[in-house]
DNA sequence: GAACTATTTGGTTATTTTGCCAACTAAGCA
DNA sequence: TGCTTAGTTGGCAAAATAACCAAATAGTTC
């Protein structure tokens, strides 16, 4: 649950359920340091949400565990729940 | 997210999914100070996952997002593909 | 083999999160 | 009203995380 646990992961999580990435696209999209992408790589990779394959001088980085987006489902209900839960208690 | 990154936060969820509980029986089942888990629980109303209710002299919890529920099997398939990776790895 | 590129890892500092104690609030009861 | 119980909140020290730079590693190319 940790690893899911910081807007940059989670950003990753988001891109990779797209297709597979190396990590230099990650750093591009992210626009932090390649050392703290790749931390955060091996965050996930270390929890077993991500797995990588090295080809040539590139790292690729895929998602091991698809079911992780259902949950996304779950926390937008949160969200949204909570946006209906505020709008209520300002017309009261 | 960072609501569930929390061991205890966890445990108090899995709690609340079979049943509502007060903030005395949280305290005994976890073993800490109350003021610990009355901060955990307040984190996870802020987050919008449970909600609480004061009836008399104490304070009721239950979870307002079931489907967090859901997340948890994803959970256990992970931990599952970790752990048939390890066999795998140490039989190489 | 030397130079170059992509990525990881070590070390340091800044920030965030935890947990406990003490003080405080709210409800029930004598 | 004063006492007791249940829970919350402020404050603080300890622990965990995060970000960056610099150095190390692993492939490529010449």
């Amino acid at each position: 649950m940790k690893a899911l646990a910081h807007p940059t992961r989670l950003f990753i999580i988001d891109e990779l359920a797209k297709r597979e990435r190396c990590v230099c696209e990650l750093r591009d999209m992210i626009g932090a340091d390649v050392s703290t992408v790749s931390r955060h790589l091996s965050v996930l990779k270390e929890a077993g949400v991500v797995e990588d394959e090295k080809r040539g001088l590139q790292v690729w980085y895929r998602l091991r565990v698809p079911c992780i987006l259902n949950f996304f489902g779950c926390v937008e209900d949160v969200l949204k729940a909570n946006v209906r839960q505020m709008a209520a208690a300002i017309r009261r």
